[in-house]
DNA sequence: CATGAATGAGTCTTCATTCAT
DNA sequence: GATGAATGAAGACTCATTCAT
């Protein structure tokens, strides 16, 4: 544990069921406000109130808003990186072309289930230390691609890390501009299809003549 | 042409010569306040303090802190589409390969120019309004990639629009990650090359086999 | 009942014996800072010093600087309207002279009793909302007088809510001058009598010949 | 001259024409903004803006806000006591009914003409220094009032100055209630009857049985 | 332990007034 | 003389955080 990951987790651990309910809560109101309110009005008395606790209570939880954005945040990437990984692990010893298409849909799947929230928390990932977060999420999955793509039956790589943090954050672009509601009529439908190519493209690219 | 963009626009015309000056001043006054100190400590009080002036004049030429921000951030991503917009222009004819290389290298060489000043509007393009600065930019970058790409001398697109958007986005992750300082060891150096790897692989599987 | 109405309550309601002093306390000091400094420095922050609190917690009863200002302007007027409907109440089916002496006396006396509160008052009156509030209170006299009036034992009104308005309107005038202290020597003294001669001379001129 | 009249003047005197045209200008655009935008923001700037000259121009001929808008309110209130001077000279030795019947269509007639007007002026009334000035208006009129009361053919007062305060006072509230647009349906045209019927009931009520 | 009232530093924003051009 | 840019004090309002109940 480095001492950032101290600040994040909440301040108590939830043995009680109580607790467990109230920081459940907490990370729920904190997004509706989120998307409701934006950053900057979601606020810890707002939060609270949506999660139907007071302010005192909040701070028996996070020591102070940052935490809980910080909280809300790594739990949200955390739930990519699962399925990510999951995926990962699936996909081992298959082709590139297989390991594109369910690489793609695990995070895409994940990331569009709460679309709102993805959407929501892109603001947060820029708040100061933000973007630790969401390196670390990124290593997670940095390192279950690379994984899965050294076992890949029709291809090898040189440097597997470097062509999973490229493959990885070239699919990132396109999935932002849907969840912001922002593409070209004809691109969410297209999304998936689209991310398989560019996906499956990059990586035969990347791979060792052989 | 929005009304948005009736915001974002100085609000009187600089008449007297004092005028320009102090618009210029406040511009590069809030980059370097972004970089330092953040958005959220980006305030107009600090802005106009590094600028050299008072709030007041601050006001003068910008109807609140969202419009100042606003037309920066507008700015720097006039800067980067004009580059963008030039090198897709002289690139009309040639083959998919060059244009790759030719679009990459103009859309890096423009974000790297001022890294910081990248990286610190990454937040206010998630500020209330920012989004829609970001998607004009887009809007124009990618219809230069559209017409470029259906100028290709080697290549047929059937949605050049489509592959334009997905090739653009697909490339701007990887720059964030670079851009935000957590790439891992080795991505600054190789991300150009990588970059047209991945745009060239791209756009080739998008092409009508012919 | 109006919208107005619901923004010139507390925002909260005192769940807690400490909120209720503290409304109380800025009520009145509200009145002192208005008696003393006028009602452009009449600020939230000299208003919350006065009380004792700071400003948030002026701002945790009452959304805005307006609304405190109404409310107390109501809360004063609310207590004219209580003096004169009881006043009229009690002069039910009295002959017009004795309705005019008590409806007076009771009017200024109310109004006398905290002259400096309502001459600080005329200002608020001269807000943006401050018109409805007055409006308000006058209605209630109104009605009051009206329903008086028609119960008179001497005479008989064709239109009992005219004559209470004119009557109840030219009283006020007179009134206003001595509270402002501008009235000429001699007037403070006689404003009562003078205003029964008033009042009394413009009903019976209004009541039908019978 | 009292020295409150000092800063109530323009700084200098408008011998040239021009300076006629702008301090007549910026008369009329003072009103506009108080009507359109309200006292508060009725700013130095705002007027001079709609008057078509700057804050410079404006500051050349008053030494500060507070004394441009006593100069409106002085003029405005010059003119109603003008109107109401000249029917008193107008009316003088006649009896109390037909005095009452033009002092109050004078005075009506001369606060109706720009009702906007008058309504605006209330809000600066109220402000340091308006009641004043509101006073020495009253002063002319309670005179003229006062002297033709003692010239009437069909009554004797005993104080003469009293009886024109209070009967001006009385006529001021109902004209005020209608000129706020606050006033039950019906009074708007029953207006001036009313107040002469209110002003010679008192007039007579007021003069010695003789 | 929970609650929510109190705090007050810190933001944005406005505007009267001045003065260099 | 006219202009309008600059100034900065002052005001309204918010919100993270604390702590008495």
């Amino acid at each position: 544990m480095t001492p950032v990951a101290s600040t994040l987790k909440p301040r108590k651990l939830p043995v009680q069921a109580r607790s467990a309910v109230t920081v459940g809560a907490l990370h729920a109101a904190t997004i509706q406000v989120l998307v409701r309110e934006g950053l900057k009005r979601c606020t810890t008395t707002r939060v609270a109130e949506r999660a139907g606790t007071s302010v005192g209570s909040l701070y028996q939880y996070y020591p102070n808003r940052d935490a809980l954005l910080r909280a809300v945040l790594e739990q949200h990437l955390d739930g990519i990186a699962d399925a990510v990984e999951a995926a990962c692990r699936a996909s081992r010893g298959r082709g590139v072309a297989e390991m594109a298409e369910m690489a793609v849909h695990a995070y895409l799947g994940a990331k569009l289930r709460d679309a709102e929230e993805s959407r929501a928390l892109y603001s947060v990932a820029e708040e100061r230390g933000g973007a630790e977060i969401v390196a670390r999420g990124r290593v997670r999955m940095v390192a279950a691609l690379a994984e899965m793509l050294s076992s890949a039956a029709d291809a090898r790589f040189d440097d597997p890390e470097l062509v999973g943090t490229i493959a990885l954050a070239a699919v990132l672009g396109p999935v932002q501009i849907v969840l912001k509601g922002l593409a070209p009529a004809g691109l969410n439908e297209k999304l998936g299809p689209e991310l398989v190519v560019l996906m499956t493209a990059y990586l035969k690219a990347s791979a060792n003549a052989s």
